[in-house]
DNA sequence: CAAACGCGCATTTTCGAAAATCATACCGTT
DNA sequence: AACGGTATGATTTTCGAAAATGCGCGTTTG
């Protein structure tokens, strides 16, 4: 097996292009890259070794998720943020998000119950392992937008299910940006188990108030924590 | 002025990129290229002028839009079309479509107000000019699409305008397929003054109740004409 | 005769140099 | 000293050639 032993550039997708994409988007939501930061071709080219244009690309694919602001003859930038930003991803999210866990507590099957089910309890097992400070672990961070992919999995949407996947993206890139200055993180683990309770038992209604609730208590507490990060911009 | 005697290549955007992606856009809507078609690299070199790279770029972007579909190692096509992706991009227009009339009549002033009435004036004066086959009309496109977006313009989230705009795009589409089969366009005009009216008196229930109509009769309109070229994919 | 392999062509993908554009500092004039 | 214009350096944007990859066809083999 000749490749592992070349070390292939592509880890993720077949091309280049979409490699740095994958690459680039991971960094930028850790706040590796931090909102506002220039990104010439130049620190680019050498960080992700690619050329120009398939770095272009990349950016370009990003500008349009939201998370890079393309400046026409200026270059690129990580996309900056602000409160206003904040409040309009937590009320698109919401706003989505509620209608996605309808469809999909409407519509699932035994493969849906399972998929929640078990994503859920790989959460809890991660955490277990580890409580303290979840979103510095990557397998925490996998498992987490696992278990929230799987709630809204069976909404029956690929068109819905894009959408809300560039905005919870969006989101925890906020996540990130608070995530230095949270004391504790708060019981997380409690809310998901409900939710999966709610869902399972097709208690539709209660479902969507918890992750209402959910969604909208997280965005607060990131408001409250990078405030200092939210209001010089 | 030499750039007039030289005949800009670029009429849209500052860079050809951006230029070229608007044009391929506007072609994808119109079906000029038709669903399911194969964007190779020669013939739009042609076609547009320009680079291998500068043309990927612009693929690159639509296919974030959801209007070509990006075949890794395989190149671009026209997005396909199909029953479902028609009934999901007309359910989540109405999701979020409803969502933004309610907010702008919650919070529309006095420009957005003159807006909508402006624009909707403009769009009759052109449907009084001529007034059949609207569709092949560019102006009346772009005065639909304009009132349509003034509508919706006071809801104070750029990011769900965003989402919106792609949704209407993906839509259009579906409308420009159906165009060349349907016998009559039914009478639009009626319904966007109703629906002007219900929104200057801030009626939001009445509003949305008609905005959903529209929208779905529409694609239902659609579903009927353009039947065979929904089911042979 | 069917299946699998390898070769050659068509097409996409990537690269770094060259052109275009922007930002800045310098100079001369008022 | 303030202003306008211009040269210069830094950076982005564009280009076409070169490398990589997939696809189809013909040949071989079991």
């Amino acid at each position: 097996m000749p490749e592992s032993a070349i070390r292939p550039r592509k880890e993720f997708g077949k091309t280049i292009a979409a490699d740095i994409t994958h690459r680039l988007r991971e960094e930028i939501i850790a706040c590796g890259l931090p909102p506002g930061e220039p990104l010439r071709f130049d620190v680019l080219r050498e960080r992700f070794g690619a050329s120009f244009t398939t770095l272009r690309e990349a950016l370009t694919a990003l500008a349009a998720e939201g998370l890079v602001d393309a400046q026409e003859q200026r270059g690129f930038r990580v996309a900056s943020v602000s409160r206003q930003d904040l409040v309009e991803v937590t009320d698109a999210r919401v706003l989505i998000e509620v209608e996605l866990i309808r469809r999909s507590i409407a519509r699932g099957d035994d493969d849906w119950e399972i998929a929640v089910i078990s994503t859920l309890h790989r959460l809890k097992r991660i955490e277990q392992r580890d409580p303290e400070h979840p979103l510095r672990d990557p397998e925490w961070k996998i498992a987490h937008r696992q278990f929230h992919q799987a709630l809204v999995s069976a909404c029956g949407s690929a068109t819905l299910l894009a959408i809300r996947a560039e905005l919870f993206d969006r989101a925890e890139r906020y996540r990130h940006l608070s995530a230095n200055f949270r004391p504790r993180p708060r019981d997380k683990a409690g809310e998901h188990q409900a939710i999966m309770q709610a869902a399972i038992s097709r208690n539709a209604d209660l479902a969507v108030q918890l992750i209402e609730t959910h969604i909208r208590s997280t965005a607060d507490n990131v408001a409250t924590y990078a405030a200092h990060l939210l209001d010089t911009e």
